[in-house]
DNA sequence: CGTTTTTGACCCGCGC
DNA sequence: GCGCGGGTCAAAAACG
C-alpha cells in the first residue's frame, strides 16, 4: 500500500518480473566477493570483474555493484555497507539468484562489503537477561548498557536471500520452530520468526514475504548453526542431495566474513511444496516433498571452508580481498 | 502425548 | 516521557 518508503534500500532487483525461483543474498561480512570462472555453463556464477555493465543498484551509496550474468541464469549479489539492506537490519551483503531455468536477462551482482556499527535490534533480551544476571540486576545498568552494546558488536553472522516462490518457507535441511510473527510495517505481509529447534543451537531465521514483489521471499538467517544437519531429516539428508550452489555462495562468503573461520554447515535448499503451501518449518517430521531448485546441483557438500567449497563448486571461484 | 504453531502480551531501542 | 516498530516469550491450541 503505502509507497512511501518503498525504496530505501530495497530496490528490488526483481521487479522486471521473473516468474522464477530467484534468491537474493543478503549478508554482511568483510569483503568476501565471489568470482566467475568464465567456463560454466549452468553453474551460477559470480563475477566481480562483471561489474560495470550493470548497475543494479546505484541508488545507495555504499554499494559495490558488480553485474554478473551466466547463459541461463543470473544472480544478484551485493554487500553492503551500514546501511539496511533488503528487510535486514544488519549490513549485509545482497545477491539474486535464481532458482530455475530462466530467461537471460539482465541480472547483476551487487556487493558492498560492510562493517558491523550498526548493531542489530534481536537478541537483545536474551543479553539483556543474561547481563542482569550476571550483574546481578540493577545494581549496575550502566554496565548492562555496556556489555550490551558489547554483545550488539558481536551480533552474528547474518544473511539474507530473497527467492521468488509461492512457497514462503524454504527447506535448507534444518529443523525450524517458528516462535513468532510480527506484522511488517509498509507491508501486507506478516513476518515470521524461527528458531533451530536442535539444542544448544542459537541460529534463527525470519522469513517475511516481500511486499514490492509478493512473489519475493525475503529469509533471512543469523548465526551459525554448531552442528550437522539433523540426520532425521526426511528427505534423506545425508543421502546425497544436491543443491544450489548458489546458496553455497552464500555459504562460501558468510564463512568469509565470519571471519574466516570454519563453517560447519552443510546448506542445503529445496523449495517444499508440500499440500499445504509451505511445508511448514520442517518441523515434526512432517510428510512433506521437497523438490530442489533447478539450480544445477553439485554434489553433497558440507562446508567446512572456503577452499572446499571451491571444491563443490568448481563453476565458481572465489576471490578474498585482502 | 510430544512437538510445533498461534497469538497476545511484553520488552526494548529509537525518534519525536 | 511517549508512542512506534521490531523481536521474543509463553500459554493455549493444533497437529501428527
Amino acid at each position: 500500500m503505502s509507497e512511501d518508503r518503498r525504496d530505501l534500500y530495497y530496490h528490488d532487483p526483481f521487479h522486471d518480473d521473473q516468474r522464477t525461483n530467484e534468491t537474493l543474498f543478503s549478508f554482511f561480512g568483510p569483503n568476501s566477493t565471489v568470482r566467475d570462472d568464465s567456463s560454466t555453463p549452468n553453474h551460477q556464477r559470480f563475477d566481480p570483474d562483471y561489474m560495470g555493465p550493470t548497475p543494479f543498484f546505484t541508488g545507495s551509496t555504499d554499494y559495490n555493484t558488480f553485474g554478473y550474468s551466466s547463459s541461463s541464469s543470473q544472480q544478484l549479489f551485493s554487500f553492503q555497507d551500514d546501511q539496511k539492506p533488503v528487510m535486514d537490519t544488519g549490513n549485509n551483503l545482497l545477491g539474486v539468484i535464481e532458482t530455475t531455468p530462466v530467461t537471460p536477462n539482465s541480472s547483476s551482482i551487487r556487493s558492498s562489503s560492510t562493517d558491523d556499527e550498526h548493531e542489530l535490534k534481536e537478541g537483545k533480551k536474551e543479553n539483556q537477561s543474561k547481563d542482569i544476571a550476571e550483574n546481578g540486576g540493577d545494581s549496575s545498568k550502566k554496565v548492562v548498557k555496556q556489555n550490551k552494546k558489547d554483545e550488539k558488536k558481536k551480533r552474528e553472522p547474518r544473511f539474507a536471500f530473497m527467492t521468488k516462490s509461492d512457497i514462503d518457507h524454504l527447506e535448507d535441511g534444518y529443523r525450524w520452530r517458528k516462535y513468532g510473527q510480527k506484522a511488517v510495517k509498509n507491508s501486507p505481509y506478516p513476518r515470521s520468526y524461527y528458531r533451530c529447534t536442535t539444542q544448544k543451537c542459537t541460529v534463527k531465521k525470519r522469513v517475511e514475504r516481500s511486499y514490492q514483489d509478493p512473489s519475493t521471499v525475503i529469509t533471512t538467517y543469523e548465526g551459525q548453526h554448531n552442528h550437522h544437519l539433523p540426520a532425521t531429516l526426511r528427505g534423506s539428508v545425508g543421502g546425497g542431495m544436491l543443491y544450489p550452489p548458489s546458496m553455497m555462495a552464500a555459504q562460501g562468503a558468510m564463512m568469509t566474513m565470519a571471519g574466516g573461520s570454519s563453517f560447519p554447515h552443510e546448506f542445503r535448499f529445496y523449495n517444499s511444496i508440500s499440500g499445504g503451501g509451505d511445508g511448514s518449518s520442517g518441523a515434526g517430521g512432517g510428510g512433506s516433498i521437497y523438490q530442489q531448485t533447478s539450480l544445477t546441483p553439485i554434489q553433497q557438500l558440507q562446508l567446512p571452508d572456503y577452499g572446499l567449497l571451491q571444491d563443490m563448486v568448481p563453476s565458481m571461484t572465489f576471490k578474498q580481498e585482502p
